[in-house]
DNA sequence: AGACTTACATAGTCTATCTATATAGACCAC
DNA sequence: GTGGTCTATATAGATAGACTATGTAAGTCT
């Protein structure tokens, strides 16, 4: 069983995009893909037709802003922020994550 | 903040049903969604529109095996029970539950 | 020039749960 | 005895969210 790439659950890609972002301060998108690919040790991967998408209606709901810049690697890419709205975001979607896994795993640890 | 009930996770009901069978050994349907609501203390509710597809999915993918039966309160009901089948899909589901939060859980916790 | 890579973007598909609705029988109250 | 409520199962259609596939553009390397 080849520990292939699991799905970003569903309900938790914005959840995985505004930590990064809180983590890191500003990255693009490419950048916020990879970084959650690494820190999951390969586990998630954010594919592109779904991180693009969130993070245009992330900066429609206002949780984040964008700048265009370039990159390290003289590429143009957009570089992306939390605003505190975005911050609020972050918490409460920990906060809802924690809660219902939390019920998910009294659910498992039943005997 | 009402504290509401949240939806099942996408990914997660089947884990939850296989496991509720798994403690009980043979509930009907009614029951498996109160127990997982009580279990949850109210955080999860499986909506009936939810179960019975599950259920039936289930039968045909030979994780449970369901017999017609009737309730304490006279009633008829179909009694659902883990098939071997059953039992190792529950494992694979625990496996790949907790191999997927635990992804999330490291990005959560970066600083 | 051509191939490869980075980076962003969009349209359409697919999966899984939900909402809404329907059926049927049991029990209770009046 | 019939109307209302509760238990219990069932199905159709809606919806949400991430995916696949595709396309653009610009930089680097040979």
């Amino acid at each position: 069983m080849a520990q292939g790439r699991d799905e970003i659950p569903p309900g938790t890609l914005y959840l995985l995009i505004l930590k990064t972002l809180a983590r890191y301060g500003e990255l693009h998108g490419f950048e916020i893909a990879n970084s959650i690919q690494q820190t999951t040790e390969d586990v998630l991967q954010v594919e592109e037709g779904s991180l693009y998408p969130a993070l245009q209606r992330m900066l429609i709901k206002g949780w984040v802003v964008a700048r265009w810049g370039t990159t390290a690697g003289n590429r143009r890419a957009r570089y992306y922020q939390l605003t505190a709205a975005g911050r609020k975001q972050l918490a409460v979607e920990i906060s809802q994550f924690e809660r219902v896994m939390g019920a998910i795993a009294r659910v498992i640890q039943t005997a």
